[in-house]
DNA sequence: CAGTATCCCAAGCGATACTG
DNA sequence: CAGTATCGCTTGGGATACTG
């Protein structure tokens, strides 16, 4: 692991790519998040991942608090596992968003699908975008980024 | 690699992280992008990287259009490079600001820093979030997210 | 300073066989 | 179906020595 990194790492970036950055924890979410999968099976057939990476990829994300496992019995037939997102699992879709929307333009493709986000019964596209407090919008063009501690930056 | 990776996914987030799911690649474009680092050793410093790793990553940013590398000569030393990202490079700052809130957020630590954004000669922080076209903008529980053909995306 | 070249190691991945 | 167990291998990463 690279010495910047780890979970001691002072840059929230660093933290989070700890936990997210590595070649399938994403799709997972992704899968979970967009497709709405919660299966075993469902996950493996979509990503066409290992069985065992899966499951080792299910333990981390759950001991990560990212996914939740839950039991539960449908009638006539043995239990079964599907693990659902949690709140900080959820929360990821700003990365996912972010993600796809650069994917979508910088590495196109005519086939290519993406996660079209819509407000929830109305059916209305919404997209990501950098906003003030005063809810305008800012072009990639004018923003300006500096380190800041995180102590600063409370309520925002 | 993953199968379901692979520059030739149909998923416009796996084709992202295709270039961008390493240990390295976000944290040097997180450097360029927040700190402003532009020299191979600022980078070396700041993250506290290998130097063949550190060449290897530059080279493959370059082949991948996210940095430029440029000559320039000071008076009375020998020419240097300087690596600068590009406007693909440069529009990652979604991905990075997404990354950033949810480590601040998810991955808290008392002594955490983090990206600021503000508009340029103004100051006025910004923020990520979802937004209508009316400018609107929308909380994280009433999103719904469905995968979508690109070519259904056009001009979104 | 700005890299390049080597060497070694460990983690991560893929395939596959197996179990309740 | 929903996993667990094993194995071999490749790749990415760290350390370090070296060069213009």
């Amino acid at each position: 692991m690279p010495k910047s990194l780890g979970k001691d790492s002072t840059c929230s970036i660093a933290r989070s790519l700890e936990v997210l950055g590595d070649r399938w924890t994403l799709l997972i979410v992704r899968e979970a998040l967009i497709a709405g999968s919660t299966r075993f099976q469902e996950f493996r057939e979509a990503l066409g991942i290992a069985p065992n990476l899966l499951t080792q990829r299910l333990t981390f994300l759950i001991e990560e608090g990212l996914l939740t496992r839950r039991t539960y019995q449908e009638a006539g037939t043995r239990s079964r596992h599907e693990y659902v997102l949690t709140e900080a699992g959820r929360s990821l879709n700003l990365v996912i968003a972010a993600l796809s929307d650069w994917g979508r333009t910088r590495r196109a493709r005519p086939d290519g699908t993406s996660p079209a986000f819509t407000v929830e019964d109305s059916d209305t596209p919404v997209r990501l975008a950098f906003v003030t407090d005063d809810g305008d919008q800012v072009g990639a063009g004018q923003l300006v980024a500096r380190r800041t501690p995180d102590r600063e930056l409370v309520g925002r």
